[in-house]
DNA sequence: TGCCAGGCCTGTC
DNA sequence: GACAGGCATGGC
């Protein structure tokens, strides 16, 4: 059954494709397919309306809970340094993206596997991991698959149901030649072993975020295959972290050119410094607002 | 064919 | 603390 969200200050689309997910994909007609929880979701929006339908069926406070639908966007904004042109920039064109609440240990696995990959093959690893040790997705008619959804000849084998992303257990319990199979090359140990140690009980996802930032981050960075970076990006994406500023290459890159245009010799500490006392408390939103602004740019200047 | 990718780890200075 | 090299693999 179809139902529908009134939204304002909100874009599915941005919000959706910015890089901070990895299982959305775009259909035609503006359609999302993804997968939150154990329900298989089918969403667009139309104007100031969200469309939205879930198989099996789930509560709409899930939906606006992950989209962050719930927050007031002008408030955040209005926190951003106010003689910050680029940053304004950025938020005016790219207006009504949130930052989206994903589950820690998904949003910890997608990460690992980011590193030194590009974003379509990180998705690629994703859907091979939930294919591989993830639960089928089923409705009353053991299917759970829409029409609109194609084949991805990358992906091999012909059109399977949804899957739920895999467990931490499940993942603890795989061998390492499995996690090659699905493409994670040298990151396959890194997962593998952060999985047993979340999974023993030698780091509690869900204590963080009741954790000072600092803390948490200590304590993320404990696992194989976690740095500041990753950490930080579990930090804002999954455990409500406003804060959290994730410094990747596109980052650095912006924050170069931006704030410090003539400076050559700046150190990358200077960089965290700088991010850190800058932006403010939700330094994490306006970190996706300026990322997402260069890899557009980026793509524009490749197209011309 | 060769380069490079939402980094991290290790060894060296 | 800064820096370089290595790490697997696929897309272009």
């Amino acid at each position: 059954m179809r139902r529908r969200i009134n939204v304002s200050d909100f874009n599915l689309a941005t919000t959706l494709d910015c890089g901070q997910a990895f299982r959305w994909k775009l259909e035609h007609d503006g359609w999302f397919l993804g997968v939150l929880g154990k329900s298989a979701v089918r969403t667009r929006q139309v104007d100031n309306v969200l469309e939205w339908e879930a198989q099996p069926a789930a509560d709409e406070a899930l939906i606006r809970y992950y989209l962050a639908l719930d927050v007031s966007l002008r408030d955040i904004t209005a926190t951003f340094p106010a003689d910050d042109a680029p940053l304004r920039d950025a938020v005016r064109q790219h207006w009504g993206l949130r930052v989206a609440r994903q589950e820690p240990w998904e949003c910890l696995a997608s990460f690992i596997a980011s590193s030194t990959k590009r974003i379509v093959q990180i998705r690629q690893i994703v859907e091979l991991l939930a294919r591989r040790f993830g639960e089928p997705i089923t409705n009353t008619d053991g299917r759970a698959r829409w029409p609109q959804r194609a084949e991805d000849p990358r992906l091999g084998e012909a059109i399977e149901p949804y899957h739920s992303f895999p467990t931490v257990d499940v993942i603890a319990h795989a061998s390492h030649q499995q996690l090659l199979d699905c493409k994670l090359g040298f990151r396959a140990k890194y997962l593998l072993t952060t999985a047993r140690m979340i999974d023993s009980g030698v780091v509690d996802l869900d204590a963080l975020r009741s954790m000072e930032y600092e803390r948490a981050l200590e304590e993320l960075v404990r696992l194989p295959g976690v740095g500041a970076k990753i950490g930080n990006c579990v930090l804002l994406f999954s455990c409500g972290f406003d804060q959290a500023f994730p410094i990747d290459v596109w980052i650095e890159r912006a924050l170069r050119r931006l704030y410090f245009p003539r400076k050559h010799n700046v150190t990358r500490r200077q960089l965290r410094e700088f991010a850190r006392s800058h932006f403010g408390p939700y330094a994490g939103w306006a970190q996706q607002y300026l990322f997402f602004s260069e890899r557009t740019r980026n793509k524009n200047m490749r197209k011309s």
